[in-house]
DNA sequence: CTATGTGAAGACATTCACAGCG
DNA sequence: CGCTGTGAATGTCTTCACATAG
């Protein structure tokens, strides 16, 4: 292939989820991997694993497969979670403790370091092992810890306004929980965890099969 | 267009998104919409969202747009959440407790109906408006209320057990949040939340703009 | 004159199928 | 011989651009 090929963003979501399986195979003990034996695991096809990769170089041993541990680690990198990415978490409701005290944040490159509600009843809290600080400080935090990740887990009238701050003071990459599509900046990103609109699309599926109670 | 041809899964899943604008519109008094201006409010372009409404019939009027409460009526029929959706929720941890409490599951034509757990001390414990069951139950329950969907926020080695005893029972679609890609008959939908995957593909991006802290 | 609905074109993503390597 | 890596083929989705309707 070109290696001038820029990877498309489908692919770039995919990886994330390689990473994954290479780990859950390293915990049994699995130390070799072919692209059919990954992709039934992930239900991915294994010309599309295999053409996934091939965007970054060549990782894998022809009549063999790949080293599981390598290319786990070819992938952390080429993600960019080798590295340590400290996140603040705004909105420290039932959703937002959930998120703070979520184990699954705190490995893979991933780290909530700071929370930050505007509720005066859950600012000094202690969520986890951090404490809910004013969201009027969370630029000076932002500054301070060069953070360019957030999580939004505010009501869907305060996102905009949150993201707004979070944007100016130097945040590069959003994750809302919010049911609202932000405005942002072309050369910020955003993404939307949105269980609602998710379940709405299944019940278009269900619905054509046989009718609800 | 050709009304046999289908529409495609991206379409569906869009839809979604144009209804809850939809109402947001309504909610602000807005009684009118173009498919330029609808665009704009989600970052959709205008050609996309009358190619996707065209799958489904002709719902607008040439010089005008759209008429937002038709509008909103026509795509809540068509993805049948103008029924009503009961849905199981099994895993009461944090997670599953700040899904059970959130108003936004309550609107939509979704509504969580019960709650199960197979841990002695949450089963028997009022969360919101519920009792959490014991997840021996679910079967019973599934089968009675007829119903079609469920949410699993457990953890991800227990995911594929519940997720099969869910199918069994008569569950056709799963919206799981636990880290873990499920195996189902090809005849049942799954879809997953899952924002540390979301988090780790956009520090693919941010590690190429700038080095993190 | 404005904005929809839609074939056709173009862009993008997936799958195929096989050369080539270990 | 098995499995990767990859051009080519196929399939899917988005955008274009305009005929058409109010």
């Amino acid at each position: 292939m070109e290696r001038s090929d820029l990877p498309p963003d489908v692919v770039i979501r995919r990886l994330p989820l390689y990473a994954r399986s290479l780990r859950y195979l390293l915990e049994e003990g699995i130390h070799s991997v072919s692209s059919q034996e990954l992709g039934e695991r992930i239900n991915v096809t294994a010309a599309q694993i295999r053409k996934d990769l091939s965007y970054f170089g060549e990782f894998g041993k022809q009549g063999i497969g790949y080293d599981v541990e390598k290319l786990l680690q070819h992938i952390e990198r080429i993600l960019g979670i080798n590295q340590h990415w400290p996140v603040v978490l705004v909105g420290i409701g039932l959703l937002g403790q959930a998120i703070a005290r979520y184990e699954g944040f705190r490995t893979e490159g991933i780290e909530i370091v700071a929370l930050f509600d505007s509720d005066p009843a859950k600012i000094g809290q202690q969520v986890g092992e951090l404490v809910v600080q004013d969201f009027a400080n969370v630029r000076r935090v932002i500054a301070e810890k060069h953070i360019k990740l957030a999580i939004i887990a505010v009501p869907a009238l305060q996102a905009q306004r949150v993201a707004d701050v979070l944007i100016e003071a130097g945040v590069r990459a959003i994750l809302s929980y919010a049911p609202m599509i932000l405005q942002v900046p072309e050369d910020v990103w955003v993404r939307y965890i949105d269980p609602v609109a998710v379940l709405q699309s299944m019940t278009y599926y269900l619905a054509r099969e046989q009718p609800p109670s």
